[in-house]
DNA sequence: CATTGTGAATTGGTTCACAGCT
DNA sequence: AGCTGTGAACCAATTCACAATG
């Protein structure tokens, strides 16, 4: 179904590069999967609000994106949410998006790693909230090991196996230093693992059907980096005031 | 001359919404950025194994993506350091990279929020390895102000807008919890900071020639939860091995 | 009648395929 | 002979603009 479109010129047979690393088969495009997170998080504070309701135009404004995009992402969505002259009912479209992103499901998700971006992910309220709930941490180093992080135990990596198992982990997040990050990874798939978030800076090599997403924060740095350099005036935010017509 | 094309419809002179968040006025696309930092780094680890030059097909598949996107994107750069016949100049190309991103003028970061994320970007060997230095540690937390962490001490947040001329600060990562950001965000505007990465879970809003990006770690988890709940083959790694033909 | 939902138009990014160098 | 550089073709994402509708 998904191997690799044989859309080679011929010859060649033997190339083997990642077609399209980041693509995906079918499903919701990948920008607009950005962006329905951050719509979840705005249904959630015009709840907080108590707003039940939300036009596309406000709405928009809030997620800072234009109101067409969001319209478009929204249909993508189906489900039958928006009433027109009215908006959007927050509540519903929360619980809606929430189940399409698959946050109605448990998710154990372990930590391996336990430095200081671990524990802090460790720690994240965010987590918990979303239905990712905490089942292991592990490290190796043997100083570590023992000691307790937010009410969980951390592990030996060298039990890896045997816990994941036990906790019928089937998320992990790898915050370790680059250089051990593939062994890491490669233990984490043998033992089940299939959905794999990696902060270690380094291109992680993972079999078909493993998913793989990264956090690269020395590339957000480097990226602002650039557009400081150039002096381009780059707007990942909303921008505060626009006196124009 | 770059103040928000005026393509609206006639009407609706007021509707202010951000016409194009994440967009950018001139220079290299952002989906060529990202690709950039990673290419930077296989050219370290290729420089550090001796490796001078990197013919395309196997710098490409170091890097995670295809051959044809990483020669246009090393087209985009200009500077003539790819050889045909021959590959990359590994050296070459990774200075001129360097120079392009920015990362070859001394940048003097200032990490307000000293949590365990604060303090694992303050300790991150990233950061100086790419010419960012940590000029500046802040907190609101009258116990934690005043301790030492990487060598520098951690200032109040009440002395911001002093400490940030003092040490001529000109980039700002945040790592505070989400309802403080905005304050913080606008208190390192006035006081003339122009580059900030945000880690709070909260879309900014900033003025108009304020770069600001953000990183999301809870988007990258919710991401994965949808292609885990989907069943989708999502591939952000490279897949190990490819049987096909 | 304000606001959604969506085809059509546009813009942007990726891949193909091969000419052009070394 | 081998590999880069790049126009052309293709595909994906965004924006426009307006018909549909509660």
């Amino acid at each position: 179904m998904r191997s690799k479109t044989p859309r080679r010129s011929a010859e060649d047979g033997l190339s083997m590069e990642p077609a399209a690393a980041g693509a995906v088969a079918k499903g919701l495009p990948e920008a607009t999967l950005e962006r329905l997170t951050v719509y979840l998080r705005v249904l959630h504070v015009a709840e907080g609000e108590g707003k039940d309701n939300l036009a596309s135009a406000d709405f928009a404004r809030a997620a800072g994106v234009n109101s067409a995009i969001l319209r478009k992402d929204l249909s993508l969505l189906g489900g039958t949410f928006g009433r027109r002259g009215v908006g959007y009912d927050v509540r519903g479209l929360a619980e809606h998006l929430a189940t399409t992103l698959g946050l109605r499901q448990q998710w154990r998700v372990a930590i391996v790693g336990t430095g200081n971006l671990g524990r802090a992910l460790a720690g994240y309220a965010g987590l918990r909230n979303h239905g990712f709930q905490l089942a292991a941490l592990f490290d190796s180093d043997p100083h570590v090991v023992g000691r307790v992080v937010n009410s969980l135990p951390v592990r030996s990596a060298d039990t890896l196996e045997e816990v994941i198992g036990e906790h019928g982990v089937n998320m992990a997040i790898m915050t370790i230093p680059g250089p051990d990050a593939q062994v890491m990874c490669d233990r984490l798939v043998a033992a089940g693992v299939r959905n794999i978030l990696n902060f270690a800076p380094v291109v992680l090599q993972a079999p078909e059907g493993v998913n793989v997403r990264k956090v690269d924060m020395s590339r957000e740095l480097q990226i602002l980096a650039y557009y400081a350099h150039q002096g381009i005036g780059y707007q990942d935010a909303v921008p505060a005031e626009d006196a124009d017509a």
